[in-house]
DNA sequence: CATGAATGAGGTTTCATTCAT
DNA sequence: AATGAATGAAACCTCATTCAT
């Protein structure tokens, strides 16, 4: 027990190690962090149960004690991003005081994320010419529906017109998207220069956005 | 929810013609709507050949004197879409006198295309939970560079202030994408008001946008 | 039809003994309920070690401690089951005065056997379609040399004609099985019925049946 | 076409072909013959279906063009062989006079072809302390249906008196397939003895059994 | 004895692709 | 050009079994 904590090795000499005393938690783990870079460099498609696998060491059966299958461990990793960028976005929402300021600091805080969650977001983001993919888990579109209960949220307290919030989200959210995935492909990646445009474009534009339910 | 659409029957456009009259209707084609309709059921990465090739009538040899591999129908399939919109979005730009216009024009274009032709466009949002596909095909790049070489020739001819224009590229797409996804999912899908709200928002927006190469 | 009788829920046996009530009911008998019921429930071929080994709620690696094999839990249940008969039908032996007050006596004995345990025996009748089996464990063949001896014994004291008494032995153990099968099949089983049919058509026959060595 | 079955070749030189002169006919044969043989040598449980298809020397895919599973092809085997039996049988059936001479002839004709086609028999007959196995396929319920349809004609047109048709189908059968089982593993096969027992022990019980629905 | 995660051999199955017709 | 059975690599996945705890 206390063993596994203590000397937790330096991931180099995870291999080193019998294979018992590395613990549930860290072939998950383990999976999940091979899964990651396989994907990155072979592109979801391309990529096998066997190559995941092979990656981390572990036996091809072990893989199974974990996930059911590759789609399974792809979703793993969409939630986990998640995961981490909604507290942090919820803070953001907690601390800002206007509508301005929330959809400036959560793009910050986004586009900052995706500078240095590089290789998670490499597997959408594949060379040109090949598939792209991305999956809508529970822990994204969750992520998605907070977005747009804050707005309808600052709707029914009047910092925002009466506007569609479910396309105001979708246009926030397809902007990072696109420009995110622009930034990953600029040698230098300015996260501030990202989230200043896209947090610019929106802000100008919510104030004229039509009413929900007018469409003339 | 959505997913009742999406597992709505095909039928019609293969099935209505028998293996008889299409003949001279190109087996080319066939083979693509075929694949439009089996990647919308069944999603990109679990249809295989033979199920777009089983849902022609063809013989399975016969996909490989049209295609190389599934992939390659995909993106002939994402070409199409491409190749059909590019001309008009063409002739929205000459007709258009200013920028705004532009966009207006081009997001009606572009919603309204989307709405004649969901079965193309189901093939990327799937069921919430499954693996969602896209590819930037030669056809797709080059109709995301023409967007922004529209842009920067606004921004030659002084139309627009000098924003960064790959950027700003990105942003349109990514609200055309994701807007256009949501639109599809609604019960009544409106063209217009989709489209009305993308173009303000980025109308509203652009004039305040930083200027390239400005960071602070 | 049958099948409905079939896949009826085993439950009781084994589900009543939570397993902490189980503790002293030895593991071993915890394992052969449970297979009992598995194997019914699935048919020999289709079930695994972990199948068995799961109804019980042990662990996996306790299964070994018992049985080196699924085969070996299977040959467990007959011999278990023929070891319950083999008393019975000695004791029936012995207190028969003639051929056929054996005769009737041990298929009296066997069906009202069949009737009480049915579980075990299901294990070989299986829905129609799918894969029966059965095992001659050697306690299962004792059992049947044990009815050709008292068969041999009673042609030297002259009870019956120089039969062959192999022959004799399988037409009995025939008749047993494929009646106790269909007997297990009607909705009212009737033990009684059962036997006087099968032994009045052995009783029947064999005054008649040929010598041993006689061919023509 | 004319070509194939016009050099049929021997069996040795089947390899010799090229593998698209082998219609498809004859991979259908092929497996299921080498399937007659591998479960025959392993045994059903034993045998994978990589052990059947190697001994073909077919692809491994090949198998699936012509089965779903090993049990698929167990079932063809026993259909198979009950269909070659029934035939048979009917023809006895109308040439019999008396239900005597049905029983008789029907024996007689099933002890012989069990002698000549021992190899597909093995397949039920395994060694001794292994599983043996047994599957009542749509062919063999509607052979044994058949008999017991005789069985009530017979008792209709006052030729049998009115006994349990069900029973008296499953001792004939019982009676058949254990018998028959010992016969294969005599040295000697001798039909014609082991057709006769079977004969007699029926015909000496059929006319005192008791009436159908009476149990005391 | 009991536990149950890890193992990895090996069975099952699919599927892109070929090629004789 | 069309056909479709055959191919066999390779993926998937299960499962008996081990063994550290």
């Amino acid at each position: 027990m206390s063993t596994d904590l203590e000397d937790a090795p330096p991931a180099e000499a995870v291999k080193a190690l019998g294979k018992r005393e590395r613990t549930k938690k860290n072939n998950r783990e383990a999976i999940l962090d091979a899964a990651k870079i396989v994907f990155a460099d072979l592109g979801y498609g391309a990529t096998s149960v066997r190559d995941i696998i092979r990656r981390t060491g572990l036996a091809s059966g072990t893989f199974y004690n974990y996930f059911k299958s590759k789609e399974e461990v792809f979703e793993a990793l969409m939630d986990e991003g998640m995961r981490r960028i909604r507290p942090r976005l919820r803070a953001e929402r907690i601390r800002s005081r206007t509508f301005e300021d929330f959809i400036r600091n959560a793009y910050r805080t986004y586009f900052d994320y995706l500078a240095t969650d590089r290789d998670t977001f490499q597997v959408i983001r594949r060379n040109p010419n090949t598939v792209r993919v991305r999956m809508d888990s529970p822990e994204i579109i969750a992520g998605f529906e907070e977005i747009r209960e804050y707005i309808e949220e600052d709707i029914r307290n009047g910092a925002l017109p009466n506007v569609d919030a479910e396309y105001l989200m979708a246009a926030v959210v397809g902007i990072a998207m696109e420009i995110g995935d622009r930034m990953l492909r600029r040698p230098e990646m300015d996260a501030e220069e990202a989230s200043t445009f896209a947090t610019t474009l929106v802000l100008g534009g919510f104030r004229t956005l039509p009413h929900a339910g007018d469409t003339k």
